[in-house]
DNA sequence: GTTCTGACA
DNA sequence: TGTCAGAA
């Protein structure tokens, strides 16, 4: 998917949309539970001035997350391992896409250079890198 | 009418 | 976790 596509969805999938009434049909989860796992630090729902709870639909996932979990055996704390080996993972998928991205900025320049100096073809053209980019 | 916090069996 | 009270 095209990178600003990501970023967009993923902007609507943190906006705050939904009052607990609404995640409570779509989770089955109670109130009390939801609250609960909130203080936990499980999740962090935004607050209106009124300072009520607006849940976004990655809040819904996290609950749904959160709920298998506990149905596979799971306490608090297990559960917040699980949250923070998958931020691990998803962090080291990050700096490898940054190291990727230094590869190709390398090779780039270095394909540059040959162009110029001997006005050979570059094996990697630049519309591709500008593709990669976009 | 819905949601919030705090408290207790 | 369920549930109740009292407030927003």
């Amino acid at each position: 998917m095209v990178q600003h596509k990501k970023r967009t969805s993923e902007i609507r999938r943190s906006m705050p949309l939904l009052p607990i009434g609404t995640v409570i049909q779509l989770t089955d989860l109670t109130a009390r539970q939801i609250r609960y796992y909130e203080e936990q630090g499980l999740i962090c729902p935004h607050r209106t001035e009124g300072n009520q709870r607006m849940f976004s639909l990655n809040d819904v996932d996290l609950l749904l997350e959160i709920k298998d979990l506990l149905e596979q055996g799971l306490n608090i704390a297990g559960i917040k391992k699980v949250f923070e080996m998958k931020n691990e993972i998803n962090g080291q998928r990050k700096s490898e896409k940054e190291l990727f991205d230094e590869q190709i900025r390398s090779i780039l320049r270095e394909e540059m250079k040959m162009a110029q100096s001997h006005l050979k073809k570059p094996k990697l053209r630049y519309a591709d890198v500008i593709r990669y980019y976009q």
